[in-house]
DNA sequence: AACCAGGACGTGA
DNA sequence: TCACGTCATGGT
């Protein structure tokens, strides 16, 4: 006889060992050249670049991932990354370049990645806040005022491209931890990033690790409904 | 053929 | 604050 009370659920670090031993390290954030050899579909995915936490290491590498950041808002990784490897081919992967890029090729070029209009704007938004950084690590606060960048986005690139340890939260975290009762459904972007942030220690590879996790668990046993199905952290028996 | 994808914004209550 | 419509393309 199994009882559900407060003491089965699971803490949030033990969850992450959980999916660290399913599917190793994740090598996120994704850039191009260093990941030259893409994962197969089969399920026998190591990540991009396991096991390396320097990334990025040059201005346009970050500036890379925060192009990233933007093109996959509510879009597959995979269409965004089309996206990014044209303008890769453009050779525009940089603020200043994109600046001078016309408008109609920009938008051309990021079209795969769908929301065209709106994303080809914040694009050439952010490559004026960029500039403007100088280098410097910017706050949450000015990533939130740029047009474009919201909750999920600051948090983002303030991990992916600056190792900064903010939790980033997403669609696909918020569904695995309402199965697993840690958060309630109604609770809003900052109370579970906060509940996150609590929990765990403040430290960027963790972090890291742990939403790249989530996502890769979330795309095998949360992108169809029913959801949870078979999922390997939760008892099936008190589904 | 609907539904989803590593969301954010503008609007009106 | 918050629910709701909108933005757009591509894969399943």
């Amino acid at each position: 006889m199994l009882i559900i009370n407060q003491y089965d659920i699971p803490d949030y670090m033990t969850i992450y060992t959980k999916l660290y031993d399913l599917y190793g390290p994740q090598g996120w954030w994704p850039l191009q050249e260093i990941d030259d050899v893409k994962p197969d579909k089969t399920g026998a995915k190591k990540g991009y670049h396991p096991m390396i936490y320097n990334l990025p290491e040059t201005r346009n590498q970050r500036f890379e991932i925060i192009l990233g950041t933007l093109l996959t808002q509510n879009t597959a990784w995979t269409s965004a990354e089309k996206a990014l490897k044209n303008l890769k081919k453009l050779d525009v992967i940089a603020p200043e370049k994109i600046l001078s890029l016309d408008t109609e090729t920009l938008k051309t070029a990021i079209k795969c990645a769908g929301f065209l209009n709106q994303k080809a704007n914040y694009i050439k938004t952010i490559s004026e806040f960029f500039i403007n950084l100088n280098g410097e690590i910017p706050t949450r606060k000015e990533l939130l005022s740029v047009k474009g960048v919201g909750n999920e986005t600051a948090d983002s690139i303030l991990l992916y491209a600056y190792k900064q340890p903010f939790f980033v939260v997403d669609a696909y975290t918020r569904r695995i931890f309402t199965q697993l009762k840690l958060v309630n459904e109604e609770d809003s972007y900052l109370e579970i990033k906060n509940q996150f942030e609590r929990n765990l220690p403040h430290d960027h590879k963790l972090f890291n690790e742990y939403h790249a996790l989530i996502v890769e668990h979330a795309k095998r046993y949360y992108s169809k409904k029913p959801y949870a199905v078979n999922d390997p952290l939760i008892d099936q028996n008190t589904r």
